[in-house]
DNA sequence: AGGTATGATTGGAACGTTCCAATAGGAACA
DNA sequence: TGTTCCTATTGGAACGTTCCAATCATACCT
C-alpha cells in the first residue's frame, strides 16, 4: 500500500514536444500548426507539409488533456464492468466500443472485479477525466452513486432499471426471461424446477421473482425451490451442491446465469448425474460460453453487444442532440434451446 | 460513419463547478481550495471543513485533465489487449488494474477486437492522453509501433519479446511449454502428436517451433503434423475439421490455446470422438475455460494473473525508480494435467 | 515594545492546447 | 496607384489545475 509521493524520476526521459516546437521547427505559428493538426482546409500546402514533416520529425503527440481542457470535452466514454470474467460484459464492452468508434468516440474499460469500492472508484476516476458519458454494466452500485454521476455527465445503466430520473437505462425483461425459462421447461414435462439465485443484484432479484411467479403460475408454487448461488461459477457450484443435499433432487435447475450455471453443471456431473438425461440445466445471458459446442447450454438470449451499441447511441443522442428526458428500453429476452434441456425421466416425470 | 463536428447541446446541463466556485463558496483562496483536495496537512480545521462541505454542495470534482496538465503526469496507465473474449487476458487486466491500484494508479483497458489498426489507434489514443506507462497484451503489433510507443513512454510488452531496446517484455517460454506438452503426450505413450496451430502471432510461432523442436526432439519428426488454427474457439474447430479430414487420426493434439483447444474438442466430439479415449487433447494458457470441471481441459499454465501484476511492477520501477535499461522476464510455463489426457488407445499406441 | 520564528494563506505563473479577433499580404478593380 | 476584399496567418485569452514565492498573522522571546 505504498503510495510514494513525489519522486518520480523523469531523468532520462526528454520533455515531450509541444505543438511549440513543432512551430518552431516548422518556422510557422502554433496557430498554424493546431490547424493543420485539427485539418483545417485553408492552410497553404506548402505550410502544411512543412508542419507534417516537423510533426513526424518530433514524433509529436496532440497533448489531449490540454485540448480536453479549451474544448472542455475529451470525445471519451467511460465504461464500466463489475466482472470482466463474465463473458456477456464483454459483448457489452466490445459493442460499445464499436459503436463509438463508429460515432468517433474512444471507449475505455474500467472494471472493479465486484467489489462495490472499486466500482465507485471506477465511476469517480471517469468523472474527473471528465468522460463525455459513462456506461455502467454493473449491478454493485446504488441509485445514489447513480444520481451523482448523472448530474456531472450523461448515464446509460445497463442490465438494471433505475429510478434516477435523469438516467437512461437499457435491461432485458428479467422476470420476462425466467418465466421463459419455467415455461420451457413445463412444456418439456417438469414440473420440480428448482432455481439457483444470482444473489442481491437487482438483476438476479428480477430473475428470482420472474421465476417464482412462473412457477405460481403453472400451479407448482409449492414445488419452488430456490437454493442461493451467484453470478460466478463457483457460486453456481456451490449452488449445485446444495441442491444436491436436499431430499428429492428437481428434475430441471434454472440457473442465474451461464455461469452459474457451468457451476450447477459441475456439480451435478460430478454427483454422477447426467444432464440432460437425469436434470435438465438451463442458463441466463447466452454468452459465449453457453454457446460453446461442448457446453451447448440452453439459455435466456440477452443480445449484449446490441445492448452495448445501443447505450452508446443512447449517450451520444444526450450529448449531440441535447435530449434529456430519461429513456428506458427493455429488451425483450427469448429462448435458445441448446443440449442441456430434455424431457424429464419416466419416474420423475410421472410422479407430480 | 457520420461524425458530426460541432453540434455539441450543452444546453440543460450546467458548466461543471471549477475550484474557483469551491473558494468562492468557502471564502478562501484557490490555493487552498487545491491543498485540501491534496490533503496538505497545514490548512487550519476551520478552513478545511469550510472547504469540504463547499465541494460537497456544489458536486465539485477536481479535473484530471487540467491537474494533470500541469503536473505532466496523470497515474494512469493504459492496458491495451488484443481480444477481450479470451480469458487469458482478463487474467492479465486483472492482475494490472489490482496492482496499479495498489501502487496508487489507475488502469485503464482498451481493446481491439484483434484488428490491427484499431489497435493502433488504441495505442495513440492512451499516448495522446498522456498516461504514465503502457501495457500491450496484443499479439498483432509490430515492433515499429512499440518503438515509437516506447520514446513517448514507459512500455511493457506482454506475451511476447520485443527487439526495441527500450521496452521491457515479459513472456513465458513457449517453446517450453509446448515442449512440455509434447513431453507429456510422448509420457503418455503418444507418438501421433498433432499441433493446430495459432496463426502468425509471435506467441503462436514460437509454439509451434517448440512443438516442432520436441517431437525432432523424441525422433517424431516425421509424426509432426501442423494444421492452421487460431487463437479462437471458431479457428480452433476449423483446425480441427481439417485434421479430421487426414488420412491418419493423431493419438493426442497440442492446440494453440485454450480457446482453439476448446473449439478442436468440439470438431472432435461432433465427428463422434471420444476425449481422451480416442483422441488426447492439450491446450495452452490453462485459463478459467480450462479449469472448468464440465471442460477439465489439459493444459499448459501461465500466470495471467501475476504478469499483469509484474508488468505494473516493472512499469513503477521505470516511472518512479528511474530504471532505464530493458528488462526482460521470461517465466516458466508449467503443466497442468486434467482430464483431456490420457493413454493412446491400444491399437493406435502400439502401431508407432 | 520590537524583533523573529513559525505557520497559514494567497496571487501569479505555468502546463499545452483551441478559439477568436486581428493582421498581413496579395489579387482584383477602378 | 490607391482602395477594397479575400484568404492565409498570427497573437492573446481561456480552459482548471498545481506549484512556488511572497505575504500575512500570530505567538514567542528578550
Amino acid at each position: 500500500m505504498a503510495i510514494p509521493e513525489d519522486d518520480v524520476k523523469t531523468s532520462g526521459r526528454h520533455r515531450k514536444p509541444t505543438i511549440f516546437d513543432v512551430a518552431r521547427l516548422a518556422g510557422v505559428s502554433k496557430s498554424l500548426v493546431s490547424m493543420v493538426i485539427r485539418g483545417d482546409e485553408r492552410v497553404s500546402p506548402a505550410r502544411r507539409d512543412a508542419v507534417l514533416q516537423a510533426i513526424n520529425d518530433l514524433n509529436y503527440r496532440p497533448n489531449a488533456m490540454a485540448r480536453g481542457l479549451v474544448q472542455r470535452r475529451t470525445r471519451i466514454v467511460g465504461v464500466v464492468v463489475s466482472d470482466l470474467r463474465n463473458p456477456f460484459n464483454e459483448d457489452v464492452a466490445s459493442g460499445v466500443l464499436t459503436q463509438a468508434a463508429e460515432l468517433g468516440y474512444k471507449g475505455l474499460i474500467n472494471t472493479s472485479d465486484r467489489q462495490r469500492e472499486r466500482e465507485e472508484d471506477a465511476i469517480e476516476s471517469f468523472l474527473e477525466l471528465r468522460v463525455d458519458g459513462l456506461i455502467l454494466a454493473t449491478s454493485r452500485i446504488d441509485d445514489r452513486t447513480i444520481g451523482r454521476a448523472s448530474r456531472a455527465v450523461p448515464v446509460v445503466v445497463l442490465g438494471r432499471p433505475t429510478s434516477d430520473v435523469s438516467t437512461d437505462s437499457l435491461t432485458n425483461d428479467n422476470e420476462m426471461g425466467a418465466a421463459i425459462a419455467v415455461e420451457h421447461c413445463v412444456s418439456l414435462g417438469h414440473r420440480s424446477i428448482a432455481h439457483v439465485a444470482g444473489g442481491d443484484s437487482t438483476a438476479a432479484r428480477s430473475r428470482r421473482t420472474g421465476y417464482e411467479r412462473a412457477m405460481e403460475r403453472f400451479g407448482l408454487a409449492e414445488r419452488s425451490t430456490v437454493v442461493d448461488g451467484g453470478f460466478t461459477e463457483a457460486e453456481g457450484y456451490r449452488g449445485g451442491r446444495e441442491l444436491l443435499t436436499r431430499r428429492s433432487l428437481p428434475t430441471a435447475v434454472f440457473a442465474a446465469n451461464d455461469l452459474c450455471a457451468i457451476g450447477v453443471l459441475n456439480a451435478l456431473e460430478e454427483a454422477g448425474l447426467s444432464i440432460p438425461r437425469d436434470i435438465s440445466l438451463i442458463g441466463y445471458d447466452n454468452t459465449s460460453l453457453a454457446a460453446l459446442r461442448h457446453v451447448s447450454l440452453t439459455s435466456i438470449h440477452q443480445p449484449g453487444e446490441d445492448m452495448g451499441r445501443k447505450a452508446m447511441d443512447l449517450l451520444f443522442e444526450r450529448i449531440h442532440e441535447g435530449r434529456t428526458e430519461a429513456r428506458h428500453y427493455v429488451i425483450a429476452p427469448s429462448l435458445v434451446v441448446r443440449s442441456t434441456t430434455a424431457a424429464p425421466p419416466r419416474e420423475a416425470g410421472s410422479e407430480g
